[in-house]
DNA sequence: ACATCAAGTTACCCATGAGTCAATTAAGTT
DNA sequence: AACTTAATTGACTCATGGGTAACTTGATGT
């Protein structure tokens, strides 16, 4: 082994080549997963348009099940980190609360994700012993907190179903990736900031 | 022709018997499309429900996307029923509004409807053609009517945009097909009101 | 009695799409 | 050069599921 690979052994050199032609995988699927739902979706058409065949993916994934759980992964990922980056705000929790609602609708609007959600839904319902049932409990309780401090702090008022207004809140934003389209008057940040606002206002004591 | 047919002629009972049938076939496919989703849904799976073989629904339904746009159609019409009862009400605009809110949650969560609710709204953007788009938009236009008043006669604040506001309210309502289970502390009456008003609450004046 | 028609059934056809296998290329190692 | 291993392919298998065709049954009407 001579050293002009002193830096980085060829083994990974590869290993990160093979890391991220995965990724590329990943983030195809995602989109049409997004776009036209799981069982529209055909593997065939992934590796079509990465350009390589079916059976290259296999190399990569070990089923089109997989795939989708890591899609899925991808994003409970982002979610997760706007959580945590919201829980980490030096600012009062209603602060925190628009900045985790803004952040989750620019994630939902970004890009065509109509399918993206519900079937996330769905998969999770299924699949009851995943990790992913983990991370989305764990964004639950984090979104909920935020929302129970806003109460605590009297920001919200006394009386105010923490559960119902996640759901209420979760919901509107949720479903804007099935409504929202870009190119509208509006930018995307400020439709999101609206929402946010709007979904926000109806518990302000 | 004997006379003890005199009330109904016996083709008009096969015709009400056909129907009958036909509406069978119609709600059990609403459910499993319903539950599962369109693409997870096979027409066996339906037959067997019904104790009949999938050869013979094809002498009701022409094929299963009609059977898909028929179940989708009397959901439109319930929600437009909603629409045209909260329109014909003796009340302010409010009133009306928060009808149809609780009453579209009612039939949101009427069920196991995880997948009704945006698979039509996946159906409705690819067939561009169909009646069902007029019914939809013909909703749309009756429930942005309603908030419109709202903000006319001073309940909304006047700088309540009703466009974001329907989607709001919308996204909110449709999403609790998704989260609402059977069997809480609550009524599924109670929460539906409960969630009718803290998505109209925001925009009071 | 006899033609008719609706309602079903069994047995197919056919397209799609997930997943596998054996063979091939390309690159790294000794 | 010989060996090995990763990457990739084309050609399969196999199950599912929508839809069709031809036949049976049973009731209607003349």
């Amino acid at each position: 082994m001579g050293d002009f690979n002193a830096f980085q052994s060829q083994s990974q050199l590869r290993a990160e080549l093979r890391a991220s032609k995965h990724n590329d995988i990943v983030r195809c699927a995602a989109q049409h997963f997004a776009e036209r739902g799981y069982e529209r979706t055909s593997l065939t058409a992934i590796a079509d348009e990465l350009g390589i065949t079916k059976t290259a993916l296999y190399h990569y994934v070990a089923s089109k099940k997989a795939l989708l759980l890591e899609c899925y992964r991808q994003t409970m990922d982002r979610i997760l980190k706007i959580t945590h980056d919201a829980e980490g705000m030096h600012a009062p929790a209603l602060d925190k609360l628009n900045y985790a609602l803004r952040h989750y609708a620019m994630l939902a609007t970004a890009g065509d994700n109509q399918y993206l959600w519900l079937d996330i839904a769905a998969v999770l319902k299924e699949e009851k012993t995943h990790a992913l049932m983990a991370e989305r409990d764990e964004i639950d309780r984090r979104l909920r907190g935020i929302i129970s401090a806003c109460v605590k702090q009297g920001d919200f008022r006394s009386d105010t179903d923490t559960k119902l207004a996640y759901f209420h809140m979760i919901g509107a934003v949720n479903w804007m990736a099935v409504w929202y389209k870009e190119g509208g008057t509006w930018s995307r940040e400020f439709v999101c900031e609206k929402i946010a606002q709007d979904v926000i206002r109806g518990y302000l004591a």
